[in-house]
DNA sequence: GTTATTTAGTAACATATGTTACTAAATAAC
DNA sequence: GTTATTTAGTAACATATGTTACTAAATAAC
């Protein structure tokens, strides 16, 4: 059987390895002590700024689904982590931002989660993660056009 | 607020940004067309050397959670894709491999796999696509070794 | 060689995820 | 300004995923 391809070696399923290594290494930061899901970490980290955001912005911007935006919105709601006011410009969506019980929360994530990050990336060289992230940006922007 | 961490720029949030684009643009390939769940591809991918091997192998090799593994081997065998003999040496598990439906599959869908991940690498020249390759090997030693 | 422990695999359950259908408000069309 | 269409968000459903509990066979311990 002639066979050219080889699943260890194959560039997507390698890419899909150190992606789910990676981000396994960031939960640990944020999933045990904090007890977020993946989800609610990215939607407080994309409220982490500060601006109030509509559900359908952080959907977009945390690159979540639809109902996992609202899932997890609703579940920080619960937990008292994000406040939640009606838009009045437009009634049928409301803008959420974080509370001050989410703001405590981000400020105490957010140095560990960016130090867990520097952690991983320090096997590269500065120049080499600059490399990095130009090729990633290569193959993203492909990716769009395909 | 001050507020170091960007979501759109943070590298475990960008390199799954990436692998789900990827990973999206090779499903295209096998999901439409030939009616396999990316598990089943894998399982396909990684018995595609013709040599029989047992679930947990399988499991090993494909990355996949032992029910993954199971459900999708399950899956192939209902299909006609697979076939199934009890391994003699230890009668707990089986060793599997393609059918001859599974092998014309498999070589129905390698070479366009292949096709897809120059089409995409191919934004890349080579030089760029080993730098990358090195540079991934890297940081997924790191994961191992935090 | 009998009993205790480990292992391959799956079933049954609980949870997470995605899709389709809906509600209420906004905008477009006349 | 009334009616038709689009949009933000969620509920209800269907499917996928992961975990715990089990079965049957293997190996280890005596």
């Amino acid at each position: 059987m002639t066979d050219k391809l080889d699943l260890a070696s194959f560039f997507p399923y390698r890419l899909a390895e150190l992606q789910q290594a990676i981000s396994n290494s960031v939960a640990q930061v944020y999933a045990g002590r904090f007890n977020l899901t993946r989800q609610q970490w990215r939607v407080l980290a994309v409220l982490g700024d500060g601006v109030h955001k509509s559900a359908k912005t952080i959907c977009g911007l945390t690159n979540l689904d639809k109902m996992q935006t609202s899932r997890a919105i609703a579940k920080m709601l619960e937990n008292g982590l994000l406040s939640k006011v009606t838009d009045e410009k437009d009634k049928r969506s409301a803008l959420l931002s974080l509370s001050d019980k989410g703001v405590v929360l981000y400020r105490n994530i957010e140095p560990l989660v960016l130090a867990r990050e520097q952690q991983l990336l320090s096997v590269l060289s500065k120049s080499e993660q600059q490399q990095l992230s130009s090729l990633m940006a290569k193959l993203l922007d492909r990716t769009h056009r395909l």
